[in-house]
DNA sequence: TTGTATGCGTTATCAC
DNA sequence: GTGATAACGCATACAA
């Protein structure tokens, strides 16, 4: 039925509400469909027992007077807020806008929006402050990034809270022993820092240096794991004189490379548990006119944007970071909630990595 | 007084009420402190018209059983949510993460939440998209980042939602021509590229190489002018052959520094409008063959992280970005609402800038 | 200074 | 299948 068509004397009550031009309510959609607020509510919410007749009728009404919810009034009623949060502490600016955008991506046009709440894991009451968070916006699910996603007080209080949430890690499993029983999403750190390993020992280098995460993390453990695996497959074992401890820092992984460097004889290529660790040692080696990759090779991880960027590019590698964001904002979002999902790491090889025997002069 | 000085016999009704664990609304410390609700609302809210004595009283119920108010209650009977919106299309990640990070060291403990929410400036419902999403949440506050910062249609938009506002632009005033009427907060871009040029001339450099932004950009185009600015004042010009257009991305950056390098007589130094751009003309040198800063010296803009991690470290223009964000924060938070912020940029000199005087063999 | 009744916009209960 | 009424937790208008 079109409007025009109806009697001209009697003014359509919808085109009268539109001159109001104030924002519609469920009230104003109930009365010009002429049926309950409650069946508007069934309608919004896609309840089976509406009639389809009834339910087209106040759906046409909603298009045309361009009625939508009131998120906070809904989430009064539902007792819970159309609202992820995403909770962190965590220094690198790049992984978090990465994942970020990934959560992003998934929630677009969804309805739901992102908070982003950092924290600060040395503070006293860490703890509580995510706790009152997560309870007074009635989050819908939470986001919780490494390094506290491996926080055990963390991760019990969220499960008292009973509020859905993910944890992005480095280990599946590991530490989901109870009573933590949560959604993970998980990169195979181990799988690229392996073939990083062999791709080094296929170069010929045997005389390696290795700048770890610190300590206490998931991934700077999986990724040293990893690396000696590739090795170990290759024959050969990492020297603990060649193992830094870095803080997955910029100036971290210079100290580390320049101590590395200044060792005799010293190492042919260095793996650094990041790319701004990496990058440091870029650092370290011009200082001591060493050129890369001839007189020493350099892997990173993250194939982060400054990987691409470095001369010589840095071969590193890569997390889908962003894509698992999207997983985990999907995990929370999708109807039928999904287990934990894995992604894969490979290695980008780019300049940085070369035949040792160029850089054997000892 | 204490709890448990009270008479054994009759149990402390606040205990029995922890004791059921329940989360307390208001009607709790209402009945608790034997006042109305409203009272409690008003010391909630700061009320001046509250007995010193009932509000302390009040107060010491809240404390004991904790009681925080329920934001979505709050907002809806305010016709306001506590969140601030952060919109914005802008690829450069660091700058987002940047300001993000100034916006939440302004709002941390101050009870409003941060939702951010990037935009597709090309779609065709750009605006409509904005201003469904500043509405819904009834945001009592936003934050536009540039470009979008500066389009008209949606700062009238944002007018006509009366939601306080921020923009966050590179030229005062400009663009607020009215009805636009908000607040902004801006950095000097031509400062600190008056600086640059100045650096360049001062160190022997005539035949300057200009990477410009995107066109209709305000940044690229008060970067631009900021730079002649202190050519001028040296008594030198930008030769319109010596400059290219770049987009603010790394390829763009080492397109533009491969065309200009290319040019014979070449030019002994380089200004990129941005580090991204910087770094790209750091790989394009690095594939002629020449050395930086012996060759051919570099600025850049923004003082990226990236600009202290390549080597040669990059001299670059600063801008006070997270401060920014604080300010910016801070203009729709604080009581009384301030009018424009300004910030001072200011050239970091590291190593990518050298006398002219080796640069030219021709 | 304090309390009562009512509204904010939605959903839940339980009738019909 | 549909609707009247009471939540949800808090604030405002108006009295007292």
């Amino acid at each position: 039925m079109t409007p025009t068509a109806l009697s001209e004397g009697a003014p359509d009550p919808v085109e009268d509400f539109l001159k109001r031009r104030k924002k519609a309510t469920i009230n104003d959609v109930a009365s010009l469909a002429r049926v309950s607020k409650k069946t508007v509510s069934r309608v919004i919410n896609h309840s089976p027992s509406v009639r389809a007749e009834t339910r087209d009728q106040v759906n046409a009404i909603i298009a045309r007077i361009g009625f939508k919810p009131d998120p906070q009034a809904r989430g009064l009623a539902f007792r819970r807020s159309f609202l992820l949060g995403l909770v962190y502490d965590n220094p690198n600016a790049q992984y978090v806008i990465n994942i970020q955008n990934g959560v992003l991506d998934c929630i677009r046009g969804s309805g739901t929006e992102l908070v982003v709440h950092p924290c600060d894991k040395t503070s006293p009451d860490f703890i509580d402050e995510i706790r009152d968070f997560v309870e007074l916006q009635r989050l819908s699910g939470v986001i919780v990034l490494p390094p506290i996603a491996e926080n055990r007080q963390l991760l019990s209080a969220l499960d008292d809270l009973d509020v859905p949430y993910v944890r992005i890690t480095a280990m599946p499993g590991e530490e989901n022993t109870p009573p933590i029983a949560s959604t993970q999403v998980v990169s195979r750190d181990r799988m690229g820092c392996r073939a990083a390993a062999e791709h080094l020992a296929d170069l010929g280098h045997s005389r390696i240096g290795f700048i770890s995460g610190p300590a206490g993390y998931a991934s700077a453990r999986q990724r040293r794991q990893g690396f000696d695996e590739g090795l170990t497959g290759r024959g050969l074992t990492l020297d603990p004189v060649l193992i830094v401890q870095g803080e997955y820092t910029f100036e971290s992984g210079y100290l580390a490379g320049k101590a590395l460097l200044s060792q005799s004889p010293r190492p042919t290529a260095i793996f650094s548990s990041n790319d701004e660790m990496a990058v440091g040692v870029y650092k370290a080696a011009a200082e001591q006119g060493l050129s890369i990759p001839d007189d020493l090779s350099v892997v990173g991880y993250d194939d982060a944007p400054i990987a691409a960027r470095v001369t010589p590019g840095l071969t590193s590698v890569r997390a889908p970071i962003r894509d698992m964001g999207r997983a985990a904002a999907d995990a929370l979002i999708a109807e039928n909630r999904k287990d934990s999902t894995i992604f894969d790491t490979t290695l980008i090889v780019r300049q940085s990595t070369g035949p040792a025997v160029l850089a054997f002069k000892p």
